[in-house]
DNA sequence: TCCATATTTAGACCATTATCTAATTATCAG
DNA sequence: CTGATAATTAGATAATGGTCTAAATATGGA
């Protein structure tokens, strides 16, 4: 990852509705949730969301899917992966005081990572 | 650590300079270095620095002591842990795909770090 | 004390960001 | 096709952010 692209999910993330946003995707699973019920759950109006949720997806952090009339947006697991790593290798190199053991996790492309195709939420 | 204190540091490192503030001083390691060293490797004007450098000691990333007439500058190596403890516990919560098993390591106080017998890479 | 060095603070300026309202696009049901 | 619903885009606006120059503060040495 360059440092460009990181610049632009951390500040994705340094902003407390889209990071907001990006929990409550989290949670959700990779089913994701329609903008709509986004917007009522953290209390946004529909057209402030999109404008964050457009710089999320812009920036890898999630990724969206048209469902009928809603657009489904979900959090891209491998995007915020790519973000951990680069702050883990960049930032913590030769460090581990600071992150310990991360970056030769961070490197593993995932353990045995159960399916989670909504089981739970 | 609160959802205000990581949108202080995420924003904090989402802009090019103090990126590169902070991975220059994580190079330099515990003793730090002096403010104008930073700004003459780093290309940036003295008070320019200064603005960044301050931001990134509020956001708890930095810290800074007076020797003589420098300002000596170190990487707060537990803030940033922090910083990546609330990513991985908040955002990656239940998610192994995205940070494998890091936020256990990351609670941990810095691990023996077992042997990379792989080496696989 | 006076001067030089290291850094920060003050003030101005332009660019970017977050938000709103209104208008537009896309989809479905009839 | 028409009307209703879901979401985005456009345009305006107020707030924030990043940078510069100039001035101020802190320290050390002659």
């Amino acid at each position: 990852m360059e440092m460009s692209n990181a610049i632009e999910a951390l500040a994705a993330l340094a902003q407390e509705t889209r990071l907001e946003t990006f929990r409550l995707l989290v949670e959700a699973g990779p089913n994701g949730m329609p903008a709509g019920e986004i917007a009522r759950e953290l209390d946004v109006q529909p057209a402030t969301l999109s404008f964050h949720l457009s710089q999320l997806e812009r920036a890898g952090l999630l990724r969206s899917r048209r469902q009928s009339r809603q657009i489904i947006y979900a959090a891209d697991y491998e995007g915020m992966r790519r973000l951990m790593t680069f702050l883990t290798e960049k930032c913590c190199h030769g460090h581990p005081e600071i992150c310990g053991d991360l970056p030769r996790l961070a490197n593993t492309r995932c353990p045995p990572a159960p399916e989670t195709q909504g089981s739970d939420d």
